[in-house]
DNA sequence: GTTAATATGTTATACTATAACCGTCAAGGA
DNA sequence: TCCTTGACGGTTATAGTATAACATATTAAC
């Protein structure tokens, strides 16, 4: 038995406070080497992201924010979240207007996720193979392809197994 | 040469009104077969997005059923657009919060959108690769997968060429 | 024809996101 | 050091997207 991999966790029982404290320290190493100003209020936007394995919408986050002292009006949580998602640092989720913490930062950032539609946990899979296959499609019909986003909708173990 | 396909038309220069008539066709005896209700509004609704082959708002469909006589308030638009989305006629697409209709409606709906970031012209590609795909990075995770949207962002040829 | 279900219209409201403006602060050059 | 500059984070106000709740009208079933 391999240990679990970095997108396994969200699916599965873990040490949750190592996400948080490796995703921090992670963020902050990434963000000094690339001269990136990762602030107070960015910092706890991950923070808050980080606590959960599923995505929270903007209001939600700003919720987290007002409540630690931070500004308490929609721009503020849409800049740091927006900074976050430019830096690789989080995702948005189109389907859910809401955003999750990167399960994998600094590394190719784009992925696959994969939503419980039971308790709303995001996990991210390798984009690589479906990339490959979208590709695939562009070029037959000329297509010139910049960005692939994949959104899949489904049960996640524990909720399937509930089922 | 083959003809170009369904799929293909969206991207080049074709006779536009028979994807308009044959797309109204198609939508009318599907929803005889099936006994649904293919009504005025709705299926004026589907003309609408037929006429182009974009994505439109909820809000711009809105206007022309306005225009038309049908009512002017949102749940006017949001209804026969879940309709036509939930029967296969149409596609929300997520990234534009837009709607468009479906290219080959009563063949399985699920498919790939190219969406041109400068025309938001937008074509359907088939999905069955990427979705295999995307079934194996399930697999790996025990996720039950339900439904995969794939919104893939890009130049459709002809701004390629202008680029 | 009566009844039940479906559909269409309304008003009002909720939810999501951005524009525009201002004070603060840190970095860098005169 | 002082001043300029630009990034940041806070505000108010407003734009854009979507749905709840209710009334009327049409359609389908009996
Ligand atoms: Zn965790
Ligand atoms: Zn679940
Ligand atoms: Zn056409
Ligand atoms: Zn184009």
């Amino acid at each position: 038995m391999a240990l679990p991999t970095e997108t396994e966790r969200a699916f599965h029982a873990h040490d949750h406070s190592h996400c948080l404290h490796e995703g921090l320290a992670r963020a902050e190493e990434l963000a000094r080497a690339r001269g990136l100003r990762l602030t107070p209020v960015r910092r706890r936007t991950l923070e808050i992201l980080l606590r959960e394995h599923r995505a929270l919408g903007a209001y939600e986050v700003l919720e987290h924010l007002a409540a630690d002292g931070f500004g308490r009006q929609p721009p503020v949580a849409y800049r740091a979240l927006d900074f976050l998602v430019a830096n690789g640092f989080a995702h948005r989720i189109q389907r859910l207007n809401a955003f999750t913490a990167c399960a994998h930062p600094g590394e190719d950032h784009q992925a696959v996720f994969l939503i419980c539609r039971e308790c709303q946990s995001v996990a991210e899979a390798p984009l690589d193979g479906p990339r490959d296959a979208v590709e695939a499609a562009s070029d037959a019909l000329g297509f010139r392809l910049e960005r692939v986003s994949i959104e899949a909708l489904g049960l996640c173990p524990q909720c399937a197994q509930a089922a």
